[in-house]
DNA sequence: GGGCGCATGTAATGAGTTACATGATTGA
DNA sequence: TCAATCATGTAACTCATTACATGCGCCC
């Protein structure tokens, strides 16, 4: 939760806004390095409000829903700052599922093990090819960055299968 | 879940195991790459036994507490095989709560920046030393696979966190 | 007239964590 | 006698997701 929290900050230190823009906004720009659903930013907005991190107040176009409008106060820039520095600063555990897969992939045979894991290969490269273009047309400096480490880890990650696959089939033709 | 019931079945695939025997495993052996508390860990039992992917029955030792030793079934090791090749094909997306500070890296001054970010660097050289002592004592291959492409992910990141510690400070240098 | 866009949510559900409860035995 | 080990869980809580509800205006 501290880092939608953080996000939320963030683009509310960067200006005042209501939900359906802040999350339009996270649609459009961050869906691919950030899910974040529209009902739990609406829920975590109210929770911020709670906390005394922003303030809201209404505003309405004519013949257009009412908007509660957030700012953040100080308390939630100090809030900002410290979310900031403790998320930079902490290296993130990241959560792995795959690896449980291949703790285990010694239970296929090593044709099927290889199929698995040249699928796997092909998910990853499409989806390096939407950071690729998603950086090219990237507004912000600092969302560059995000999305640069994590083409980083990507193309590491695809080298890491790549070898992988090589060594499983090497072992693969050798039994033959 | 769905890699939780993974591990579990896999787990009762090369052995038939009580609740406490596997918790037991999991923290000494897989403490590094998964994090699973045991009450989760009973809970998933207890839906995989609802769910017919084992069957359950008792022991017990002469003056110790009764204990419920759990087989996979049939329909388990289908269900085993399923969630594997899945797993294994599926690219998880990882979320990585690291890049939303990223994000906001342009909010704190160049030295707080580089601070915040060697700080990362030393907490990730920590942990890398971790999994590099738990790749010589590791028993089986497949978590030995699993180690080292964890290993392979960090020093990739490693690398990138230098290389933007130094651009950093280049920019910083040349401010002054 | 029907569907989309605007703007807000609530309710139900599920998954996981924390903290606690139990109660016997074993070892220092 | 005090703590730890064995072995199981339950209850309360938090957090997020899904699906649904509302209601007006605009455009085809």
């Amino acid at each position: 939760m501290d880092e939608r929290a953080l996000l939320l900050l963030g683009l509310l230190k960067n200006q005042s806004q209501h939900g359906y823009q802040i999350n339009e906004f996270i649609e459009r720009n961050l869906g691919n390095i950030m899910d974040l659903k529209k009902a739990t930013a609406y829920a975590i907005l109210s929770r911020l409000h709670e906390a005394g991190y922003v303030t809201l107040h209404m505003e309405q176009d004519e013949n257009r829903p009412p908007r509660k409008v957030y700012s953040i106060t100080k308390e939630g820039e100090a809030q900002f700052y410290h979310l900031l520095q403790a998320n930079l600063s902490q290296l993130e555990q990241v959560a792995l599922p795959g690896d449980i897969g291949l703790m285990f992939l010694n239970y296929l045979s090593p044709d099927e093990a290889v199929r698995c894991l040249t699928t796997r290969l092909e998910n990853l490269e499409e989806q390096l090819q939407v950071y690729e273009r998603a950086t090219e047309h990237a507004n912000n400096p600092g969302v560059d960055l995000a999305i640069d480490r994590r083409l980083h880890l990507m193309r590491s990650d695809r080298e890491w299968l790549r070898e992988t696959i090589a060594t499983l089939k090497a072992r693969f033709e050798e039994k033959k």
